[in-house]
DNA sequence: CGCTTCTATGAAAACGTTTTCGTAATAGCA
DNA sequence: TGCTATTACGAAAACGTTTTCATAGAAGCG
């Protein structure tokens, strides 16, 4: 490999020169940078993040922390499509991006905060991941950029979507349709589930309307099994909902199934609604009515909050931002009387 | 950051020693070597990546190059299912990932080849993309070891899904349930279509079946839009056939929809089979009979491969690895007769 | 005991940069 | 012309490792 030493000897110049002249300092003579310019690029001379890095203590190398676990983390929709949309936004910044995991290295596994720190990564998003484990933690509370997503941590910037604006666009829109009897299948506790949930009762309230306990029910995210069997358990009560709300849009495939092999159809016999607004969402028959989270809006503030972490550490504020998502509007949902 | 100097002067001995003893070399003494890792951990000591990479060469980090722009990459289910294997071998056998892309570095474009060797990648696994391009042959010609999937290149290794017996395990089965009208409405033009549509057509001929040209129609790869029209073409024939193949899973959901917009049912007025196996096909009613590929094996394989070319590169073939898929039945193709 | 052979350790160079500081040459100015 | 200020460059140290080679001392051996 072709190093600055090369182009030092070529152009009868010192390395420092030579570096100077490709970070374009303005203390060397235009002619003799134009000259060490065209020399690198005729040498076909490229730096070394490695030696870069070592001395700057800088990469440009941002890590992501998702879940290791095999379908969770690359597979799960909505955490991939905000994967995407920070990888491009980072990378128009020149930062690249590396995956954070517990690896081995020298005969040990490294904590997430150790595997940073021997990669030299400048900052690291954190997703859809069990964000009370030690290791989460030991990481949340180093000295290293971080910005949480979904999940709030006292003085850590976080990217939420918006729970509680969504849910109370969803109800709305549910009760617009004239639905009084309304359920909740809910996913995992935790604080976006909380969110949700309260935003639930809460706009149900501001339209007169309370819910039962037994309307309340508890399945998990992503799971289509659990959630059929307990949309069949909300088919089976005497005084049934007649419009029944789903952890997301995946698992809103059990709640149809269920439906369907009640031999009862949607909307005309129940409602139903998701939330996510995947792509399964738009290929469900009926097309299913959910919110949409703006998952390029989340990925994309996620890695400008971070770099401007990194790059103007005194100038960003420490704050949570809210990104508001969109209701899909679908044909689940009946218009009653 | 504690470093191997300040082991050194904690323990009084050179860094080589330490260096040496944290390495586990033979030639240091038993009561030393414990007693430099004892400091070690208690100070908390890291390796430091950079510096490492500097002398050795070596990173232990590989490139994934996927599609980079935005819905294609990572929020492709097969791709995202494959990296998602891939990036769990490698890190079990102590490598990262990272995302390699055109970045801006010292004020100009890199091309794929230019980003690895900046990066110091150890290797590179190429897959989703478009193989055709100058950025990517560069790439390909270079000396670092790549593996490509669903993709040959002479010299390189290939990991391939096995698209000939897929379709013919397809075909057999759609023949196995009677049909003799049979449809395929295909993906873009590339290796993978034509090996498709070849043992498409071969596996009929083996059924003594000759399908018309008017039965072969050109779609786009989850492309739903598309595929929906060419399926209304498909139903509007007055010899229409009775089972119709369609690019992907994805896509299918389009040509579901055509179906049902015409006031037809699957499978009792048209069968359908997909491919890819992915978790919308499982979504769909009535179930999608489809051809799942292993995208677990074909990620594990291509990180195995890959590690292999980059740690034993003389003892490593350079071959094409087909990986099998299953058939994955559903409720899609009715029986015939 | 004198010789060789290990064993355990360290000195130092090297990897490819960046950056500070010093200095020679030039320019500006009275 | 003599002075200072500016410009243009280089020497050298440093970042944190790895690795080669040298060497002091211990051990083996007759």
């Amino acid at each position: 490999m072709v190093s600055m030493k090369d182009i030092a000897a070529r152009c009868n110049v010192s390395v420092a020169t030579v570096s100077k002249a490709l970070n374009g300092y303005s203390d060397i003579g235009k002619k003799k940078r134009e000259e060490i310019q065209a020399a690198a690029k005729e040498m076909g001379y490229f730096p070394n993040s490695s030696a870069r890095a070592l001395k700057t203590n800088r990469t440009y190398d941002l890590g992501i922390l998702f879940a290791d676990n095999l379908q969770s983390g690359l597979t799960h929709d909505y955490f991939a499509a905000i994967l995407d949309s920070f990888k491009v936004t980072a990378e128009m910044r020149g930062y690249d991006i590396t995956f954070t995991s517990m690896n081995m290295v020298a005969n040990r596994r490294m904590s997430y905060y150790e595997h940073c720190r021997y990669r030299g990564l400048d900052g690291v998003v954190i997703a859809n991941i069990d964000f009370t484990t030690p290791e989460v933690l030991e990481l949340v509370r180093s000295n290293l950029p971080v910005v949480t997503i979904d999940y709030l941590f006292d003085g850590r910037i976080a990217i939420v979507s918006d729970n509680v604006k969504g849910m109370k666009d969803l109800v709305d829109y549910v009760c617009g349709m004239g639905h009084t009897k309304v359920a909740y299948i809910h996913g995992d506790d935790n604080s976006v589930t909380r969110d949700r949930i309260s935003s639930f009762h809460r706009a149900l309230y501001t339209h007169g309307i309370t819910v039962p306990d037994s309307y309340i029910l508890k399945s998990r995210y992503r799971d289509g099994d659990t959630t059929m069997y307990r949309m069949q358990e909300l088919l089976a009560m005497q005084d049934r909902p007649t419009c029944v709300f789903t952890p997301d849009d995946f698992s809103a495939v059990g709640a149809y199934h269920a439906v369907q092999e009640a031999g009862l159809r949607i909307p005309e016999d129940i409602s139903i609604v998701g939330y996510d607004g995947i792509p399964i969402s738009r290929a469900l028959f009926p097309k299913l009515t959910t919110l949409m989270q703006d998952t390029k809006q989340i990925g994309r503030k996620a890695a400008q909050e971070l770099i401007a972490l990194i790059e103007t550490p005194k100038t960003t504020l420490i704050e949570k931002c809210l990104i508001e998502g969109t209701l899909l509007e679908g044909a689940s949902v009946r218009k009653l009387g």
